[in-house]
DNA sequence: TATCCCATGTAACGAGTTACATGATTCT
DNA sequence: AGAATCATGTAACTCGTTACATGGGATA
């Protein structure tokens, strides 16, 4: 199982919703809101190259003249099934404490590729780890806080509501998953 | 105004704790939760270098043996300028949308270097623009939202979930600094 | 003295950033 | 034809990662 960075993850799912340029996936980093990744062309096309040269990418069709222009790129048969691997593979407690953005990433692409009963799997796996995690910051925070400086116990209180409003909703969507029937869903 | 990294940052503000040496700032990289920070060597020791390099830290005292060991730093004149010039700076539209974390990073070691005023007027200025942003959130799910697939829409109120904490966080968070007498408080 | 942990350092590598370059297409 | 925009590409630089190296002090 090959690490990739969590960019080229990205454009993995972004390819797996049908062919597309590069500027195309640019276009979409820089008008989608909640989106991290840059949109700068020395992130995008360089990461398009390297899973060009590693066969999870191609070009859709050869360009009849020599020009450059636009250059529509797809999945091939290990791209898919690269990115499928990566999308079922559920959460961990390394994750959940230090990269839950990349977790979210990893579902946001899921009902696009998955059936829906590969959604509930994650974030059934999913629910435990943040509820423990939580706790244990409850904890460190509840021994550790008082000798902090206001600023310091403010910030803190930050990261927990930010992973108390994580783990209400992981609760909230794991009940929304269960109860969608496995037909009709986009 | 020199840009640094993150890193830079934070390993300026725990030496305006006190002289620390770098294995003291990997200690405290790895065992607090909630901090993102790698406690590799690899990472931390060139950092320090780079700062030293710059003037902003300095070992505390010349060892007497020649050897290795121990190298408590502590920060200069100029990197405890610099810190407070970096404390000092209002969050933005930008840092607000793609850098919350830095933002909470420079609140975390605001009370031990600024005076309380400092924390309210660094709140006061956060929290319109997370309500902007939270808004602007909103109306591009409100349009958007009903086209994505299950597993889009979960992940993106993830997101959502995450910046309505944050909003609700900083409204408190202003109104508890507000309430604190200008005295008593470390 | 052998072994472990403390403590610092470095080298090779990967990946993203900024800034610039270049060609194609569309609009006026 | 000129300007703007679409679209791709590259080079220099910075920084973090992993993995390894080194040396001192404490303990068995």
């Amino acid at each position: 199982m090959v690490e990739r960075s969590v960019l080229d993850w990205a454009l993995l799912g972004l390819l797996d919703q049908g062919p597309q340029s590069g500027y195309d996936l640019r276009r979409t980093f820089a008008t989608t809101p909640l989106v991290r990744f840059s949109d700068s062309p020395g992130a995008i096309y360089p990461a398009l190259r390297r899973l060009e040269r590693h066969g999870l990418i191609e070009a859709v069709a050869a360009q009849p003249a020599g020009g450059r222009g636009r250059r529509p790129l797809q999945l091939t048969a290990e791209g898919r099934r690269s990115l499928l691997s990566w999308l079922r593979r559920l959460p961990t407690r390394a994750e959940v404490e230090r990269d839950v953005e990349t977790l979210i990433l990893r579902l946001a692409f899921m009902s696009q590729a998955l059936p829906p009963s590969s959604l509930v799997r994650f974030l059934a796996a999913f629910e435990p780890l943040i509820t423990d995690h939580r706790a244990a910051l409850e904890r460190f925070y509840a021994e550790a806080g008082p000798g902090m400086p206001l600023s310091g116990r403010l910030a803190f209180e930050s990261g927990l509501e930010g992973v108390r409003a994580y783990e209400k909703w992981v609760k909230r969507a794991l009940r929304r998953a269960r109860r969608t029937p496995e037909r009709s869903r986009r």
